[in-house]
DNA sequence: AGCACA
């Protein structure tokens, strides 16, 4: 009860986030709806390039829900968080992501043997994503909660959260390593044929969409995250900005135009990128 | 749907 009074001064006097530590590879995101699943979050950054693991955390505040992604670079993790910040997650309330470089990084896995985690709070190796629950403990009234009184300290029980797997699991990777370079090896067969619209693939690609007031740096800095990204042209088009990104390879081309497909920018006031194929490769220079 | 630079 007494607690939002206490929130609005903690806010008010806290330092701002810092985003220029390059130390830090893990978002946090907050303004989840309660009922968010695991899935959802896996689902949001699985396709942002240097993307490690997530984990959802029930803060046991009320309903409150956050969750932490973690990249494998800082650049990449300032990269989703440019282009997911401020979207809207849940288009009934329209809550919108707030998203920030955590404070820390989150663990990888625990290392073999090592029993010195008290808690559940590290990532298991044995999926893609992570559940915290720390709702029992604080008592919280909010949803049921079968806990059954299992405390668990067992990862293998991490999944109980959402069994229902319409999730495309690609990679099933047991125990293994990262489980990043796995997932795109059936995608990577489309050096010559078109995989957008009717437009013939090309190193450059073509950038619309955008919002009005989308500048250069946002997009190069997007697009720096890719390897074999050239040079960016931007043009002014009678109000609306087109670009221009052009690629060393077509496949590198074709792989940034994947992955960036549908992207909020941050600047955007509309849906998101559209990206095809440019008509012309860019002329050198 | 909107594709420039030479």
């Amino acid at each position: 009860m007494a607690q939002q009074p206490y929130d609005r001064y903690y806010k008010a006097a806290a330092p701002l986030p810092d985003y220029t530590n390059p130390e830090i590879k893990t978002l946090f995101i907050s303004g989840l709806p309660d009922d968010v699943k695991a899935r959802e979050i896996h689902n949001l950054f699985r396709h942002r390039p240097g993307f490690d693991a997530c984990q959802l955390k029930y803060t046991g505040r009320g309903n409150q829900v956050v969750a932490f992604a973690t990249f494998f670079s800082h650049q990449s993790a300032i990269a989703a968080l440019r282009a997911l910040n401020g979207v809207k997650f849940d288009p009934d309330t329209g809550c919108a992501l707030h998203i920030e470089l955590a404070r820390t990084n989150s663990w990888r896995k625990r290392k073999p043997g090592d029993v010195s985690a008290s808690k559940v709070d590290v990532f298991s190796s044995s999926g893609p994503y992570v559940v915290i629950d720390n709702r029992d403990r604080n008592n919280a009234q909010g949803s049921s909660s079968d806990d059954g009184g299992s405390e668990s300290d067992d990862p293998s029980e991490t999944d109980k959260q959402d069994s229902g797997d319409e999730d495309d699991v690609v990679n099933a990777k047991s125990g293994g390593s990262a489980g990043v370079d796995g997932a795109e090896a059936a995608v990577s067969n489309q050096e010559d044929k078109a995989t957008e619209g009717n437009t013939q693939a090309c190193s450059t690609l073509f950038f619309a969409n955008l919002g009005p007031k989308c500048t250069e740096d946002e997009l190069k800095q997007v697009l720096s995250q890719y390897p074999g990204f050239n040079v960016l042209k931007m043009r002014g088009r009678g109000g609306l900005p087109v670009a221009f990104a052009d690629f060393e390879e077509i496949e590198q081309a074709t792989k940034a135009m994947e992955e960036l497909q549908d992207t909020q920018l941050e600047s955007s006031d509309r849906g998101g990128l559209h990206i095809e194929y440019a008509r012309s490769k860019m002329r050198k220079r």
